[in-house]
DNA sequence: TGAAAATTAGGTATAATTACTTAATTATTT
DNA sequence: AAATAATTAAGTAATTATACCTAATTTTCA
């Protein structure tokens, strides 16, 4: 298997070196810190695989393989993430990625994810299936029953609803019009939608909220 | 973490009590051979996760878990199978199961899946993703590219320094800090960044930042 | 070398949020 | 019907952010 490493981060490709050192059947023939230098590389190298982080300056690693699938239908991808975001991962199957993993996979998962793809099978981290799932054809569950996802930090209706307005950008005062009711009662819900998920500011909570699909 | 194992194989209960065996926040309370008598053990014990096996005589594991997941909405379920097949993966995530995952998967993979679902997230084993990805919604959205990417705000350095900071949940006097200015400059380069932005507050920063991946 | 940006930072005022506390009124469960 | 939880909202202080303006230094590029 021969593989072509992309990331700006010299350190991150090291890892993955690493990583690979002992397994025989894998070859890092090239690498690229962004990607320019792998369109340049992949002309003359012909790798079996191109590993491409996410982030990067100028062309992100999905539109790199964007261009990679659309010109190289032989060339495998995968996408090497450090987030499971929701935009991440749904461009890059829209870029036409082979396979999604997180930094922080293990060894085995990853020589899984490469093997399942060097033979032409697509392989997304265990950790993104929540994503898969909820842009599933047809997706009939998944709402009300206060099991899933919705409230595993104990949020009532009410907060929930602020939840979602507070995302909107909106300001206590603003929420307290929306809702029909004091600015200070806006300001208690605000209060205690922080400390049910342990935030300290909106920046954290628009994070939480995305990661557990509050709203 | 208190298990209740359902498969009609013994040496299966076994190998997967073997598997937690050493794990301490593991706890296996209770076996049942089919889907009657797991409902039936249900009502005395209460277990957090029911692990379940897909094919069983009389009601199949995901009829089990479409009733424990309606019956019991706080009770998670994980389905066990040999096979990767549509089907299955299907009914499973209609049945409204929090979790699939192969008989061949490694232990860190099974402890991370109960982890995840424990916590209230899913998790479907990247053996199956190719389903999963079978049965994505057709294409989402996925708008800009190149143009109104990256920094046509004309954003300065120093801007996208102190972006990345803002964005880190840090407040003026945390950037001051971390920038070694005064928390009045941390403020002028706030308020500037608002305007080129054309956002009138944190959270529309943050989603037009991540929008055009300024950072 | 000069002009144009960029970075720095002070002033002033207003608005908004945070961090609690107390407490009344509804709803919801048991 | 009683107990528990949710929603409402006021009070008090302190902190933080917004919305400007002015202006001194530095950097950068032509």
């Amino acid at each position: 298997m021969k593989i072509i490493l992309v990331d700006d981060h010299f350190l991150v490709r090291e890892g993955v070196k690493a990583l690979f050192e002992h397994e025989e059947k894998i070859e890092v023939i090239g690498e690229a810190a962004n990607g320019k230098e792998a369109l340049e590389i992949l002309q003359t190298l012909q790798p079996d695989i191109l590993i491409v982080d996410v982030r990067m300056p100028e062309m992100t690693g999905n539109e790199l393989v964007k261009i990679v699938s659309e010109q190289y239908p032989k060339i495998k991808t995968l996408i090497l993430s450090m987030h499971d975001a929701q935009e991440y991962v749904m461009e890059a199957i829209n870029a036409g990625a082979d396979g999604y993993m997180l930094k922080g996979s293990s060894k085995p998962e990853f020589l899984k994810a490469l093997d399942t793809i060097s033979n032409g099978g697509k392989y997304f981290s265990g950790d993104v299936s929540s994503i898969l799932l909820n842009n599933i054809k047809g997706n009939i569950p998944t709402q009300n029953t206060d099991s899933n996802l919705h409230n595993n930090f104990n949020l009532s209706k009410r907060e929930m609803q602020v939840l979602s307005i507070i995302l909107e950008g909106k300001s206590n005062k603003e929420i307290a019009v929306e809702l029909n009711v004091s600015r200070r009662t806006a300001e208690v819900h605000r209060y205690n939608l922080m400390k049910k998920l342990k935030v300290k500011n909106l920046i954290e909570l628009s994070n939480k909220a995305r990661e557990h699909q509050l709203v």
